[in-house]
DNA sequence: CGTCGACTGAAAATTTCTTTTCATGACAGT
DNA sequence: ACTGTCATGAAAAGAAATTTTCAGTCGACG
């Protein structure tokens, strides 16, 4: 017999009426948090339904499984389906686009490392690094590398619309000092530093936690030095097939906090965007006159 | 040692750091598809991983685990939370109730504009775009309007990395006639433009066209007037559950785009980049000495 | 009351998994 | 070049799980 597409609790359902009392005793069991209660031993599923392993084995063989351990590879994978995530079921991509083409390998990566990062992303902790980003008390300052300052620059242009106090540093760190002096308690220095490191934000985030500030790092898997001194840190994946890293997850959530923060505020924000909106067009009208 | 309440994933980024290459990459599958690769035996899992059983024993031990059984049972418990208890960390991908949180909403979004971008982008087109920006003869301009100067910038960054002859233009309009003067026969221009459209983008193509320079698009689905003077258009699918435009996808290709130029002439961008890495160094100790 | 058939779990037999031991090889420091 | 340290996996030893065997139990039915 085959056991084909349905699931497990579909397939002891069926069965539940040719089953004895023992293996109906057992089948409760395992519907009851199922599929869990399935995830042990034999020996421990037996001892939780109080059956004998035996009847673990005849049950399971009489649903139509080889024995225990395809019937748990059965479950495996119905636990994987049921918690893994939508996108890791992307079938083809573009058509068009040969298997082997870079768009598709890189789609590949990509998919991979949004699949794990929101895996490893607590979002309680996205969700603190938003209510501390939607604070107006709090000054804002954004930093990041060589290659990160772009991404820096991104959040910056974005939260400067949203709320005042923002403040982009300059990617070159000769500047840094002067701009932790000017931090207060309860500022906020978001930092990108993904490999490899900035010798110098470890410095910066220093002089900050001196100034009482907090500290928002994005960094990717193996952890920046300056994650150890902040308040709330994003690993993000960032591995392509590449000689370089990927930004496009570290992007994502920054795009993603930028909604949230407007999200949280907008009362306050609306306002101020109308006022900006105003502005650019003035400033429009100042250079085409006419 | 304990391991009370931090979960297995926790536990693992923590000590990343102390894991040897093989205990890495057992680690990396591990993490990979979290937590279910874990619910197998400790044969399977090394074999997924690549690695012999004792390494799996040893890593989890030094994990703080009393053996394997030990580790496994505590990702059962974290399964069972998972499953069970849907306001629990791992609600996100929530099985029931998808996309209730704002990161939910948002890779599925993304996810959904990856995949239309893909379908529509022509790979003939992308091929195109990397033989001409291959080209080391031809200079390369790049620009982008206040949100997207930060994509013009990231691409720049690495182009500047990868070949010779690359110009970052400034987002301030007023300095792009000058920029279109420089211009030569062949060069070629990367404008990033999306919703709200540039008026002066236009001009620059169009002063660009003039002198004999070759076009390249980023822009939206409904296309920027500029896209008419392209000679290759991106057309990105950019919306977003959010009062701002989605950059993910277009930063995206950008990065396919880096990869694909550096591949085409790896022999020439290898010793520049050794030259460059050289360099680097160099600014370090100036700035570091001792 | 006796016989039969089916159910059940104890225990043995078997298989598989987990842990330990140990030889090898890579590598850093002398 | 030598030495000690560490990482690694093959293989053996040990432990546990799975399957099979089998005898005891129970109820149905004559």
């Amino acid at each position: 017999m085959t056991v084909a597409s349905k699931t497990v609790s579909d397939v002891i359902h069926s069965h539940f009426g040719v089953l004895t009392r023992a293996e109906k005793q057992l089948a409760e069991s395992l519907l009851d948090n199922y599929p869990v209660s399935g995830l042990g031993s034999i020996t421990t599923i037996a001892e939780n339904a109080g059956v004998s392993t035996p009847t673990v084995v005849r049950m399971v063989q009489k649903l139509g499984f080889k024995g225990y351990p395809d019937f748990q590879a059965h479950l495996h994978l119905e636990v994987e389906a049921t918690i893994s995530n939508p996108i890791a079921k992307h079938d083809r991509w573009a058509q068009n686009a040969p298997g082997t083409h870079i768009l598709n390998r890189f789609a590949d990566a990509i998919m991979s490392n949004l699949r794990q990062t929101l895996t490893d992303l607590d979002t309680a902790t996205f969700d603190s690094v938003v209510s501390l980003l939607s604070d107006r008390k709090r000054g804002l300052y954004f930093v990041g590398g060589r290659i990160t300052g772009a991404l820096a620059e991104y959040f910056f242009t974005h939260m400067q619309v949203i709320r005042p106090a923002t403040t982009l540093l300059s990617s070159n760190s000769s500047s840094w000092p002067q701009y932790a002096l000017n931090m207060n308690a309860g500022d906020i220095l978001i930092i990108f530093d993904i490999r490899r490191y900035e010798q110098e934000m470890v410095s910066l985030a220093t002089a900050a936690r001196k100034r009482g500030a907090e500290i928002v790092v994005f960094t990717d898997q193996w952890s920046s030095p300056a994650a150890k001194l902040a308040r709330h840190a994003f690993r993000v994946r960032i591995e392509a097939p590449s000689a370089w890293d990927s930004s496009v997850v570290t992007l994502f959530i920054v795009e993603a906090l930028i909604e949230a923060v407007q999200n949280s505020t907008w009362d306050e924000t609306k306002e101020r965007m109308k006022t900006l909106e105003g502005l650019f067009e003035q400033t429009k009208l100042f250079r085409k006159p006419g």
